[in-house]
RNA sequence: CGCGGGGUGGAGCAGUCUGGUAGCUCGUCGGGCUCAUAACCCGGAGGCCGUAGGUUCAAAUCCUACCCCCGCAA
């Protein structure tokens, strides 16, 4: 098997055990290309991508383009010279003049069962949306996105418990194996790429704060799967008492509760560990939140500390 | 200089505007009651009120500076 020269692109911590396979494996880590860093969170101070302090701490040669046309970018990956271009959540589409450069071609790792989900948030979206399985898959890039030919792809099961964090965090370790096989399969010509059915593509567009907002008419299903999918961030949230209150974690509603009673918002009732609330239907229970300003507490902490007695309500607003 | 909230016994909060004995719901320890408890009753321990300085007869509370935590927006 040819041993290949590589340059890696990606951006987020989802790259990262995709890049220590490849660092441990026959083949070249010639460069890392991430997004520049950029002014963000409280303060405006500047933030350094997990990708960064990777390529950092690893000593491999870094750029930060600001554009993928800019001619020092092209001076910069003509020194390199690399046999393959590797993208994971990288963060912008590649133009067509880099997707034909490198003589392999340019391969993708995206957390989901294309064409299902493509896109920035796959998933948030595939928590979110309740599903019971997603996956990972290495398409070869073209100039749509996510719309490549699949290379290698594998389904994976969405425990009832899982959040957007837990999944993550798995996806990203199968995928960095997958990506390395498909890698491997290049490298001898072994390669098979399959067109995807594009009839049966959805999308997975960024989240939008709107949908951090819980609306409490929906069902406690609906809820639970918004909650966890919004967990590890950026979490869902409601008012109370005319303050945000963001909701970290739930638990499972029970399989079997009618349009339950209460005003959906409505405050139910309140134990040690937990409070619970009436949705549209059925009612959820209630294990951690965040007061705005506040550390997240457990709810049973915030019942306590609030003084928080059924009857009260959560609301969608303001 | 993006906007804003907060740091009070082990946890979560009130008290700060209107300076004057450190409070609430829990937890914890000891005792009691109960077939039983997230039960109830009685009693106890535990706090330099983020740090430093200032004002004052007197500061958790007013003033100044700094440290730390967090929400929004990007």
């Amino acid at each position: 098997m040819k041993e290949l020269k590589l340059l890696f692109m990606g951006t987020p911590a989802f790259a990262l055990p995709s890049l220590e396979l490849i660092r441990e494996s026959r083949h070249r880590l010639a460069g890392i290309v991430t997004r520049p860093d950029r002014p963000r969170g409280r303060g405006r101070r500047l933030s350094v991508s997990p990708v960064k302090e990777w390529a950092l701490k690893n000593g491999v040669a870094l750029s930060q383009p600001a554009g993928l046309k800019d001619p020092s970018f092209w001076e910069w990956l003509e020194g390199l010279a690399p046999d393959l271009v590797i993208t994971v959540a990288y963060g912008k589409i590649l133009p067509p003049a880099l997707l034909d450069y490198p003589p392999l071609g340019c391969i993708n790792l995206h957390a989901s069962l294309l064409p299902a989900y493509r896109g920035a948030a796959p998933i948030h979206r595939a928590v979110m949306a309740g599903e019971e399985s997603t996956g990972v898959t290495v398409i070869k890039m073209n100039p749509q996105m996510d719309a490549g030919d699949i290379i290698l792809q594998e389904a994976v099961p969405i425990r009832i418990d899982d959040t957007t964090g837990t999944l993550h965090d798995r996806l990203a370790s199968l995928g960095a194996r997958l990506l390395l096989q498909a890698v491997d399969q290049l490298a001898s010509g072994e390669a098979v790429f399959k067109p995807q059915d594009h009839a049966a593509a959805t999308l997975a567009p960024p989240l939008t704060p709107e949908e951090e907002r819980l609306d409490w008419r929906r069902s406690a299903w609906e809820l639970y799967n918004q909650i966890r999918g919004l967990n590890p961030r950026p979490g869902a949230f409601t008012f109370f008492r005319g303050r945000r209150l963001k909701i970290w974690r739930a638990a499972p509603p029970a399989p079997e509760k009618g349009p339950g009673e209460g005003r959906p918002g409505e405050l139910l009732a309140v134990s040690p560990e937990s409070f619970t609330v009436a949705a549209g239907d059925g009612a959820l229970t209630v294990l951690e939140v965040q007061p705005e300003g506040k550390k997240a507490i457990s709810a049973g902490d915030f019942c306590r500390g609030y003084r928080v007695a059924p009857g009260e309500r959560f609301d969608s607003r303001e």
